[in-house]
This record gives structure tokens, C-alpha cells and sequence, in this order.
DNA sequence: AACACAGTTGACCAAGCAGTCAAGTTTGAT
DNA sequence: ATCAAACTTGACTGCTTGGTCAACTGTGTT
């Protein structure tokens, strides 16, 4: 295998590994990991699956990796809150930052949607570390805003949870939407960013 | 196979193919279609492999059972919508019923999930018929609703959407929740049911 | 030009899996 | 008690799939 995290990259290597976690992507997402083969995965890369063996060491290693990519990034809309700032702006602020993750990385979303529908097996240690952390300490600040009046008194934790719920809804059902909205030309996200921020503006009003 | 539609099932014949379907609606609902076997849901059953497709013709038709008695259900609190009763109760009383679905059957509701993350192939024609149908004369009667005042002008699509997204979250989603609120004694059901009614009367006043 | 190493693949294996079948056992109506 | 139909299953089959391997080709450095 390549990808020893010790030594550089070569063109080549560079180029067939992003193909190969591209591909992936597509496929994971939309086949969960155990309904995804490594022959469509090495076939979309437009790779053998000897090859794709090559610089990867597994299927579960591919989709190890693709996981971890995204988990890293998907923490920092929430990071960004920022305990100093006005409680209604930052919360807003946040609204919109995981709405445009969801509306640009429809894939990414939908592979983590996969793996938590199916219980979390594989990133469990994720959720219960990194996620849990950074969720009590975001409460707290929010709690505290609520506390003081900047916005309405509401469970802090559902209120995460509702703004993850809301946000993620559009890319992860999207077939639903797009199945029930045959007709309509709008971009269900374009509704979705100005209907979000509207009720949002309701709910946090003190 | 069993169950021709035409004569009435034996007592065995009721008793393992609920049995069956039990089994593969905890199977399939924790590991999608692909994910799962005919030996784990053979086992879980408690019957041998060839005694369930002896009641089934295949992996697929026992898929499509399980489906089709959901989908069937699915709609009921959407139906049940009156157009001529108060919109904000009306509204409310839908979101306790989907709330409650929602809790009482969690299994269906991943069940369903994980087809629509996949893309729907299954229940496309569902998606597109039926709810769409429901959903067209739905939003209809809403919009009717926010147009005489009775409640906040809003997209009703969206606000459809809106309930989904939110009351599904809860048990789709379950593992986050649980993974984030581990040391949390109440059960998360509990704040969500007061939660979701307490934003979505501070979204629909007028 | 030559050489070491990166990159590539056809052919193959073993395991897992959906589905079959022939031969058995149980059930219940008479 | 008898018998036909209902029910059950061990042993198979054929296909899919993750992964291996030995042999081959391409690349770039000197």
C-alpha cells in the first residue's frame, strides 16, 4: 500500500487517491458501505480493482478514510460559534454555514446520514468524543445567552439537535423532496436557506 | 409460497410470517437492504433459511411486504389534517401524531429513511403518487390557512417539510442523539415532544 | 542507456450469500 | 387410524465479491 504518512506523494499517487475517495464518495453515499462494491468503486475511478487495492488497504480502509476527511470539517460550523458575539447573529450565523455544507457537500452529508441511520456503528467513538465535547460546550454558551435574555428560553441541546434536523433534511431526503416537487423549477435549497432563516428568527426571539 | 391472497392463512402460516417480518424489519431498519441476510433474519426469526422463503419468494418480496404495509400507514396523520378545524390545532395535533409514530416506530421510520437516502429507488412511484398527492391538497389547505390569517404566511412545502425533517430526526437519528446526551437519564422523546411544540407555536402565530 | 522502483492488471481464491430441492416430519380433517 | 396437505430442513448450487499474486509496463533519475 501506499499512503505511509511519512513520505510525499507522487503525481500519480496524488491523482489516483483523490479519483479513488471521489468515487467512493459517490458510491457510498449512495449505496450505504455494505451495498457498495469495490468493482463500482474502481470502475467509477476508472481504475482495476487490483489498483484501487494498491493505495488503499481494504474497502473499510477507503471508507475509513473518507469518514475521518469529513468528520474533521464537519465540526466547524458549530466551532465557529462564538461565545462573545450577539446570541441571534451567531446562531444564525451557524444556520447558514451548515445549510450551505449541506447544500455544497450533499454527498458527505448523506454518507454520515447513512452511517447514523445505521446506528453509528463505525463512528461512535466520533460522536461520543469529539461531537459530545464540543455540543456540551456550545450548549453551555448557549444556555448562558438564553440565561441573560439575548434570545428565548429553550432547551439548548434540541435546539442543536432541530438545527441539525432542519439543515440536513435537504440533502439527505433530498429524494423525497425531489420526488414530491416533481414540477416545481426552484431549487429546493433556495426555498430551504430564506424558509430556515425566517423560522429561526421566530423560535429565538426572546 | 404461501401467502396467495386468495384463502385464508393456518395459524402457523399467521404466526411465522409475523414472525418473518419482524425479524427483517429489525434487520433491514439497522442495516439497509444490501446490509442485510436471509441468515440473520432466518435466525432472528427463528426459523431455518429455506422455511422462510418458503413463506417469501425471495429476500425482495419480504423488502416490499414490510414497505408496502408502511407506506400504507405512513400517510394516516397527514390525512388526517381537517381543513375545516383550527389551523394552529390542527397543525399542532399532526405533529403530535407524526411526534408519536415516530416514537412508537422507530424501526419503520429508519426502515423508511434508509430507503430515502439511498435515493428512493424502491419507492419512487409512492413518493411521487400518492404523498405527492396528499401533500399538493395538503399545502393547499395550509396555504388557504395562512391566507385568511389564521396563522403565519410561510411556504407550506417547506413547513410540511419542516415537520419531517424534525420529528423523524428523533428516531432516524437516534444514535447521534444518544451518542451526544450519554449520561442524560431522560429519554430524548420526552424534550422533543414538548421542544417541537413549543417552536412550531412560535412559528405559526400569526 | 540502464536501472530501481512506482504503477498496473489478468487470473485466481475463498467466503458469503440468495435461492433450490428432495426428502423428511407435523397437522388436522375425516 | 389414515391420509393429504402443510410445514420443515440438510445439503447443495451458482453467483457475487473482497482480496491476493505473480508477472508485466511506465517513470524518472543518474
Amino acid at each position: 500500500m501506499v499512503r505511509s504518512d511519512t513520505k510525499p506523494l507522487t503525481r500519480i499517487q496524488k491523482q489516483n487517491i483523490s479519483a479513488i475517495l471521489d468515487a467512493a464518495l459517490e458510491v457510498f453515499s449512495a449505496h450505504g458501505f455494505r451495498g457498495s462494491t469495490l468493482d463500482q468503486i474502481a470502475n467509477k475511478a476508472g481504475l482495476s480493482k487490483p489498483n484501487v487495492l494498491y493505495y488503499f488497504n481494504g474497502k473499510e480502509a477507503i471508507h475509513v478514510a473518507l469518514l475521518s476527511d469529513l468528520l474533521d470539517t464537519w465540526l466547524d460550523p458549530l466551532r465557529a460559534l462564538n461565545p462573545n458575539g450577539n446570541a441571534q447573529d451567531e446562531l444564525l450565523a451557524y444556520i447558514r454555514r451548515k445549510l450551505e455544507l449541506s447544500r455544497n457537500f450533499p454527498r458527505e452529508s448523506r454518507l454520515f446520514a447513512n452511517e447514523i441511520v445505521q446506528g453509528a456503528p463505525r463512528i461512535e467513538n466520533f460522536l461520543k468524543g469529539e461531537l459530545r465535547i464540543l455540543v456540551d460546550e456550545k450548549a453551555a454558551v448557549i444556555a448562558q445567552w438564553m440565561e441573560v435574555g439575548q434570545i428565548a428560553k429553550l432547551d439548548p441541546y434540541h435546539l442543536i439537535f432541530s438545527i441539525w434536523a432542519l439543515t440536513q433534511h435537504y440533502s439527505d431526503f433530498e429524494a423525497q423532496i425531489r420526488f414530491v416537487r416533481a414540477d416545481n423549477i426552484t431549487d429546493p435549497h433556495d426555498g430551504a436557506q430564506s424558509f430556515v432563516e425566517t423560522i429561526f428568527n421566530k423560535i429565538l426571539a426572546p
